[in-house]
RNA sequence: GGGUCGGUGCCCGAGUGGUUAAUGGGGGCGGACUGUAAAUCCGCUGGCUCUGCCUACGUUGGUUCAAAUCCAACCCGGCCCA
């Protein structure tokens, strides 16, 4: 249980501990806002430890963040979120749910989702006083990132100062026993202790599990930053993406999103790389596709395009003949402008049927592309169909 | 509300009337090399119906043969004052 956890508060792992001893189940929360359409393997450590309560026989309350999702977290930002439409959250809470069932036990006793609009929507202005009455404004600056934007002459907006307080109100909400999060929560964490206390509850536990560094090995993973593993992302492309994780990062992966244990790992990085690669495609789509993901990333590699079996396939039937590579590439979405494929042939990173196109050409009818594989570099790739 | 400074491409940041999608750095992408890692080297980094055309320096309008650069109004932000 302590595996992956960095800090426990207030009074360590001797606290949680003795909090395990009780005979009743505990309502573990964790909450995440539906900023975005996917999750990706950075939620997956939170996600992962709260499964591992829920086979303690503890029951996980998840809540969807679908109202403090139309403030957005202020924390690690360096200014404001752009404000979501209500559509765009629904929608997102939705996806998070489909995603999230493939980590949680989705057992009715052992899983509660809630979403914060239940509570949060309702307030009216006297509870928000009593709320922002519970803070100082020193308080809310000495929260990192406050802080920094304030010294650095950011804009902050008193609505980002809400957050916070809405996050804890949370915790009362649900009565939550125990409170996970990534260490960045820790403020936010502490406040749902204060409120709980403020509206006359045991104050939860804190649980703070690490920030998943992202695929770049540098900054924490996430999807606008674009270094990260959605928990959706087809097996190859996900096989793909893990199979060139950092080496220096590996072990962390191994130690944070499977329950493989570090020391029984091939001391060659390739090898590590491919393992984790493989076991986490497996954990997330089944080993069957996992094997398949696997072999295809070395076809592909090896050139040999016509063995692949489940990479992407692009439609030649909606194209209209005669059609440019450039074109042909920004259709297949494999480039994002015609002129982004333009550049992408002239360096050299096309290649069609295993053989690279270093110049521009036409193509005057389907039947000569039926069943060719295009790449777009070492990554990206697509089979032409009828 | 008053004063003042500022808003440039993914980010930071030059540029103050005139060849130019706009110096430089970061990041990103592609190539070579490798282990599809790291390091190194090279190239690219607005869009399109692409031998040319279009759109860009907060917004709108104006001055001018010509503006990111001058003027006006407006929007947004920092700081100081109230």
């Amino acid at each position: 249980m302590n595996r992956g956890v960095v800090e426990v508060f207030p009074g360590g792992t001797a606290a949680l501990d003795e909090l395990l001893q009780t005979t009743r189940p505990l309502r573990v929360k964790l909450g995440v806002d539906p900023t975005r359409p996917d999750l990706h393997l950075g939620h997956m450590v939170a996600l992962n430890k709260l499964r591992q309560f829920q086979d303690l026989g503890h029951r996980a309350v998840l809540i969807i963040g679908d109202f403090t999702a139309l403030i957005g977290d202020p924390t690690g930002r360096s200014e404001a979120r752009p404000r979501l439409t209500p559509q765009e959250v629904a929608h997102n809470a939705q996806t998070y749910l489909d995603q999230a069932s493939k980590v949680l036990d989705s057992d009715p006793a052992r899983l509660e989702i809630r979403r914060n609009s239940e509570w949060l929507a309702s307030l009216d202005l006297s509870k928000i006083i009593d709320l922002l009455a519970t803070m100082t404004t020193q308080q809310m600056l000495a929260k990192e990132g406050f802080r920094e934007r304030y010294n650095q002459q950011q804009p902050i907006h008193l609505h980002e100062f809400l957050y916070p307080l809405m996050q804890g109100y949370d915790s009362v909400a649900i009565q939550a026993d125990i409170e996970l999060g990534g260490t960045d929560q820790k403020f936010n964490l502490a406040v749902g202790r204060d409120l709980q206390v403020h509206y006359q509850q045991p104050p939860q536990l804190c649980l703070l599990v690490p920030l998943l560094v992202g695929l770049d090995g540098v900054k924490k993973m996430s999807k606008s930053v674009g270094n990260y593993v959605g928990l959706t992302d087809s097996p190859l492309l996900m096989y793909q993406k893990l199979q060139s994780v950092p080496d220096n990062l590996l072990e962390t992966y191994f130690n944070l999103l499977t329950t493989v244990d570090v020391t029984t790992l091939p001391p060659d990085g390739r090898a590590r790389q491919k393992q984790l690669a493989f076991t986490l495609t497996a954990l997330l789509h089944g080993e069957e596709a996992a094997h398949q993901a696997q072999q295809d990333a070395l076809n592909l590699a090896l050139g040999k395009t016509t063995q692949l079996e489940q990479i992407p396939e692009f439609s030649l039937a909606a194209v209209n003949f005669p059609i440019r590579l450039t074109q042909l590439l920004k259709q297949a979405q494999l480039c994002p402008s015609t002129s982004e494929a333009q550049r992408q042939i002239q360096a050299g990173g096309i290649r069609l049927a295993g053989e690279k196109q270093d110049q521009e050409l036409t193509f005057t009818e389907a039947s000569g592309l039926v069943g060719t594989v295009v790449q777009v570099g070492k990554k990206k790739s697509v089979r032409l169909v009828p």
